[in-house]
DNA sequence: GCTATTGTGTTCGTG
DNA sequence: ACACAATAGC
């Protein structure tokens, strides 16, 4: 009975790998021909018919929104009972066990997570204490290549080993010195999040066997984009029932570049002998041309294996392709088909998505958007937890929670400003490495000296102090509420009175409703040994981009082809399709490089189901100039009869095409200027209105400095403004 | 120690 | 074109 209902609905590849549960399994699954379903229902199967309990079952995912969806379908075709499943990143799934097993590795239990700012941050201290200059030594480029160190399960000791000449001695030694400041800081970052599981398991093999009894069935999605320490993590814990299912399409590899292996699931029939292989090749997704022209272009790459997809929606438009003159052009043509369509056929603005290759793309697409009022959202760019305030009350909340952190301390010091200077601090960081201990305590010894610095850190101290007495019996709300007022920091913000100022104050109410919402909706699982707060930061660090998109909301979605992995839109813009840009300059040196920018054109064109518009640009403005571009190699892979539109090669259209779109106040502005001066009132497409306080320079460099109502001050260069004189 | 100014790099993608 | 960091001047 339950069995039937399971399979119902699957195809006959579906239905066996769904049932084929026992020794290693290789699910090959092509786009859109229903992975996440096959995950989904293979759970069920494990649980209702072969009575597996859920808390044997590990199924691991690439993002928390695709887990989060996952465990509510599981919860749908089993109740409840689903709860126990673990169902996670392989980043929250580490921090769990980190976290149960820290005594093991000599962690605390309570360690903070460090994103890519506070990592720099200790990468600096690292410098400072080597005394090196940060100038010849860039802290990005060394957080980037421990990162890459990290990736391939690679220790400090391993770096040191393989190291040939000078430079690699010091990045060596400059990550054993990075490691050593992480641990005083009890934090790890997110490569160690997943490289000390690895090591745990390693050191004790009594708590790998635990885990390996634990989860007797692991499912892995996404595993053309695993790493080699994430394969060493499944084959660590499966190594003995090999009860391992891994899903995954090797033409949707796109994470070679922080180490993904594509071998992982090419190799996976040679790691796991008995592996059983099943193919998904019928497409569920995307109508017959989409699906051929994206097939047409990743069929270029050499490297590839060859399969067989096809759709049973064999009707369907073709691929439409855009020649914009500029970005701009570009931006004002997708922006007037989506208000066309909403309004012609009553379409929600949530069937349409506009993907690019880079975050800076978004711009002119937001200035369309704003202009007509249409409602978007743009996945990525600056990450709200990213945000200066945002990390600012969160450092409070880690250094209360975490007096060892010393980039939370070094942070919030002077901050809102109580006169600690620089000076101050650096005596309390020689202090507090003198005497072995953290920044706060090193700060406690310079407050003892007395004198006007001391008084200003007692003051300061005694702030930390009453929060870390007071924070962790609060919500996480109640918490930084605390937080801004005991700080200062609200009223700090509140005295600027700038627009800036009300806009971080802005973003501080959000961060607000975002810890409430967090509270209540985990006010349920309230079992943990962890209060509320510690997994509110717990949360808080491990949240990407995608996770906080929300798919219900009528609006357009933006973002780049990267996030969009996994999603699917009616109507899709992928847009940008120029040389250097997709493929990237940075990737098209190589034929490597070149292969994996056309897996993913392949992601970004198989996430439409009705229709794709490609489109490129003839110039585009790329770090404040204009940069000439030539079209993607990869849109004349494109078979002519998929296409409506021209391909490279074909006649141009003739201006913006049938749209009438209004230029005339940007001429106005940027031709006659003769009552050009401090005091005129313009107005700006996207700050809005403002007065002009200086002007610099004339004829095409000309630049205008301008307060605006509301965003304050800026420097504008008029050519490229669009201002209207009010 | 604080603020305003200048200078620099940025934009390849993420948990 | 903008953000961020370093620096100069107070």
């Amino acid at each position: 009975m339950l069995a039937d209902s399971i399979l119902e609905g699957l195809n006959p590849e579906q239905r066996e790998a769904v049932t084929s549960t026992e020794g290693p399994l290789l699910v090959l699954a092509g786009a859109g021909s229903g992975k996440t379903r096959v995950l989904v229902h293979r759970i069920a199967w494990l649980v209702g018919v072969c009575g597996i309990p859920p808390e044997g079952i590990l199924a691991v995912t690439f993002t928390n929104k695709a887990a989060g969806e996952m465990r509510e379908r599981v919860e749908k075709l089993l109740g409840p009972e689903a709860e126990a499943l673990w169902c996670s990143t392989f980043h929250s799934a580490c921090v769990r066990i980190l976290r149960r097993e820290a005594g093991h590795l000599g962690l605390s239990r309570g360690f903070a997570i460090y994103d890519d700012d506070d990592s720099r941050q200790a990468i600096k201290e690292a410098l400072r204490r080597k005394e090196l200059d940060p100038k010849t030594h860039d802290p990005r480029r060394l957080r980037w290549r421990i990162d890459q160190f990290k990736n391939q399960g690679i220790l400090p000791a391993g770096a040191s080993e393989q190291a040939t000449d000078m430079d690699a001695e010091l990045t060596a030694e400059l990550y054993a010195s990075y490691q050593r400041i992480l641990a005083e800081n009890e934090a790890l970052d997110f490569g160690d999040l997943l490289l000390q599981t690895t090591v745990l398991f390693q050191q004790h093999p009594e708590v790998l066997a635990h885990y390996r009894r634990r989860w007797q069935y692991v499912l892995v999605d996404e595993y053309q984009d695993t790493n080699r320490v994430q394969y060493n993590l499944v084959t660590q814990l499966v190594e003995e029932h090999q009860n391992l299912c891994s899903v995954g399409d090797p033409d949707q590899s796109i994470y070679a570049w922080r180490n993904a292996d594509i071998r992982n699931i090419l190799d996976f029939e040679r790691d796991f002998p008995k592996a059983k292989v099943v193919r998904l090749e019928r497409n569920y997704r995307s109508t017959q041309p989409i699906l051929s022209g994206a097939v047409a272009v990743v069929s270029n790459n050499v490297e590839r294996l060859e399969k067989a997809l096809y759709t049973e929606r064999e009707e369907g438009e073709r691929i439409r392709v855009y020649h914009a003159r500029d970005d701009r052009d570009e931006a004002q043509f997708a922006v007037r088909q989506i208000i066309d369509e909403v309004r012609k056929r009553g379409r929600p603005y949530r069937d349409f998505a506009i993907f690019y290759r880079t975050n800076a793309q978004s711009r002119p697409f937001e200035e369309e958007f704003l202009k007509y009022d249409v409602p978007y959202t743009v996945v990525g760019g600056v990450r709200f937890y990213a945000r200066a305030e945002v990390k600012d009350a969160l450092a409070y909340l880690r250094a209360a929670l975490n007096p060892a952190d010393s980039v939370a301390v070094r942070r919030i010091v002077n901050n809102p400003p109580r006169g600690i200077g620089k000076a101050t601090v650096e005596r309390a960081a020689s202090a507090a490495d003198a005497g072995g201990v953290s920044l706060l305590e090193g700060l406690r010894i310079v407050a003892g000296e007395g004198g006007r610095a001391g008084s200003k850190i007692a003051a300061f101290l005694k702030v930390v102090d009453g929060l870390a007495r007071e924070l962790p019996e609060l919500s996480p709300a109640d918490a930084i509420a605390c937080v801004l007022d005991r700080s200062g920091y609200l009223r700090h913000l509140e005295q600027q009175g700038t627009t800036e100022a009300e806009g971080r104050l802005e973003n501080l109410r959000e961060l607000l409703a975002g810890a409430d919402d967090f509270a209540r909706a985990n006010a349920a699982l309230g079992d943990d040994e962890r209060s509320p707060l510690e997994l509110f930061l717990e949360e808080v660090a491990l949240v990407a981009d995608i996770d906080q998109h929300d798919t219900r909301a009528d609006r357009v979605s933006m973002m780049t082809v990267h996030s969009a992995k996994g999603l699917e839109y009616p109507i899709v813009f992928l847009v940008g399709l120029e040389e250097g840009i997709f493929p990237h300059a940075a990737s098209a040196r190589d034929e490597r490089g070149v292969e994996e920018e056309r897996r993913l054109c392949y992601v970004g064109m198989t996430r439409a189901m009705e229709r794709l518009t490609i489109s490129c640009a003839e110039e585009r403005r790329r770090f404040g100039s204009r940069s000439y571009q030539v079209p993607s190699r990869f849109l004349s892979e494109i078979p002519e009869e998929l296409v409506e539109g021209e391909l490279p090669g074909g006649p141009k259209p003739a201006g913006g095409g049938d749209y009438d779109i209004d230029y005339s106040y940007a001429q106005e502005a940027a031709g006659g200027s003769s009552t050009l001066g401090p005091g005129l009132r313009v107005r700006h497409p996207i700050f809005g209105e403002g007065s002009v306080m200086q002007v610099a320079g004339s004829g095409q460099g000309q630049k205008l400095r301008i307060r605006f109502d509301r965003v304050g001050i800026k420097t504008v260069l008029v050519r490229f403004a669009n201002l209207e004189v009010v």
